[in-house]
DNA sequence: CAAGTTATCAATTGATCGCTTGAATAGTCA
DNA sequence: TGACTATTCAAGCGATCAATTGATAACTTG
C-alpha cells in the first residue's frame, strides 16, 4: 500500500521533470529557435543573447527532459528539437497559453506590431495552385535550408527591399516565416505594401505546417 | 530595438507562466484527478493526500496559468479543468514525457503492476456492436457520474467482486479507468481472471476518449 | 604537439518555490 | 446572531533554481 503510493508519487515526480523543463522562458525560446533549425550552442547563445554557459546549461536541461537530442559535430554540438513529439508539446504549450492567457495575447500583439493580412493553409494551397500567388519564406536562410514548405522560394528579411525585383510584379506575395508568434512576415509585408506591392502573411509558420504534414502521414500510415 | 527585445523576452515569460504550472509533481497529480470530474479544495487536498492549504495554493497556481477554472459552489470552491484546451495541454505532456523518458515508462510499469490483455478504441467499438463485450467503468461513481463512455456501466473497483453477478456471464468484461497510467482497470482485470471470467482493459480512459470526441466534434464543424 | 575554438563544469549569489503553521474570511445553517 | 465549515491569506524556513564567473575538458587545425 505505501509502496503502491510511492510508486504513484514517482510516476508524477518523473513526468515533472518534462514539465520543469518548461518553466523558464529562455529554455521555451530555445526551444522556439530549435524549432526551426538545429543549431549549436553559441550560436544559439549568440542569437538569444545569452551567455554561452548559461544557454549551455539550459540546453542539457531540455536534452535531460527529452525535448532535444544532441550530437557531436566535430568541435562544436549541434543540438536539435527531440522529434515530432517535443515540438508538439511546445506548440501546445504556446498555443494553449495564447488562447487561455490574456498577458499572452497582449504580449504577442506588441512584439508583432500592426496586424496585416492573412490567408490560410487551406487558401494558400488553393492559391499558389491558381497561379496568382508567390510563396516567400522570410526567414534567415540557414532556416530555409533546415526545411521549408515546399514551393516557397527563400528571401530573408533584411534582403527584401534589395531583391524586390525577383518577385512576379503581378502576383500577390504571401509570406511566412517562424510561426504566428514570429514577427518577421508582418515586418515583410508591411515592407512590401510600403512598396507598392499586393502582400499577406500566411497564419501558420514552418514548424506548424511541418507538424500539420508529419501528423497527417501517420493518419495514413 | 530595444522596445522590441523586451516585447519578445515579455512574451516568452508570460507563457513560461503555463510551463511554471506544469513543473510541480503536485500540480499535475491534481491535474489528472480534475480531468476526471470537477472537485471542491478539500475532495482534492483528501484524494492527494495533501493539505487543504497547500492544495488550495497549488489550485490557485494552476487558474492563474488558465489550467483550470474555478467556481463558488455555497461554501466551497468547486475546480475544473479549464476545458479541452487544459486538458490537451496534459495529456501531451504526460504521453509525451511517457515516450521521451525511460523513467516515466519505469515509474508507470512499476506503479500499475503485471501487464493484462488490452484493447483499442476500435476494437472495443466493434465488439459492443456485435454484442459480444461488456463494458465496464470502474473508477469511482462520482467521476463516472461526471462523465463516461457510452455504453459503458459503473462497477467501481471495490465494489467489483460482490457485483459480478450483474455482469452476463457469456460477454467478456472490458474495463477501463482514469488512463493509461491509472491502476484500476489493471487490477479489475486481474480479479475479473482471476474470478474465472474472461477479461481485457481499454487502453484509454475517459479523458482521452472525451478529448478524441471534442476533436471529432470541432474537425467535422 | 601547440594554439585556438567550443562546450561543459564548479562554485557562488540572489531569487523563487514548496510546504507548514496559524490566523482571517466567506458562506451556511440552526 | 452565533457556531461551523471550506477556503484563502500571510509569514517563515529550507530547498531548488537561474545566472555569473572563472576554470577545465574535448576536439580541430596548423
Amino acid at each position: 500500500m505505501e509502496i503502491r503510493q510511492s510508486n504513484r508519487e514517482a510516476l508524477f515526480e518523473a513526468i515533472a521533470v518534462m514539465g520543469k523543463a518548461l518553466a523558464s522562458p529562455r529554455r521555451l525560446e530555445l526551444l522556439d529557435l530549435l524549432a526551426q533549425a538545429p543549431r549549436s550552442v553559441d550560436d544559439l547563445a549568440r542569437v538569444s543573447g545569452q551567455s554561452s554557459a548559461n544557454t549551455s546549461q539550459h540546453l542539457q536541461a531540455l536534452h535531460a527532459a527529452g525535448l532535444v537530442d544532441r550530437e557531436r559535430e566535430g568541435t562544436r554540438m549541434r543540438y536539435a528539437l527531440a522529434g515530432e513529439r517535443a515540438l508538439r508539446v511546445w506548440l501546445t504549450l504556446r498555443d494553449t497559453s495564447a488562447a487561455q492567457l490574456a498577458e499572452v495575447e497582449r504580449a504577442a500583439r506588441s512584439y508583432l506590431g500592426q496586424e496585416v493580412d492573412r490567408v490560410g493553409r487551406e487558401e494558400l494551397v488553393d492559391r499558389l495552385r491558381q497561379g496568382d500567388a508567390v510563396l516567400v519564406d522570410v526567414r534567415p536562410p540557414e532556416e530555409f535550408a533546415a526545411g521549408h514548405i515546399d514551393g516557397a522560394r527563400s528571401i530573408p528579411l533584411d534582403e527584401l527591399e534589395r531583391r524586390l525585383g525577383e518577385l512576379p510584379p503581378d502576383l500577390e506575395v504571401i509570406a511566412y516565416c517562424r510561426g504566428p508568434f514570429c514577427a518577421y512576415a508582418h515586418e515583410a509585408v508591411r515592407r512590401l505594401r510600403a512598396a507598392g506591392r499586393d502582400a499577406s502573411r500566411l497564419e501558420e509558420g514552418w514548424p506548424e505546417w511541418r507538424l500539420a504534414e508529419l501528423e497527417a502521414e501517420s493518419s495514413v500510415a
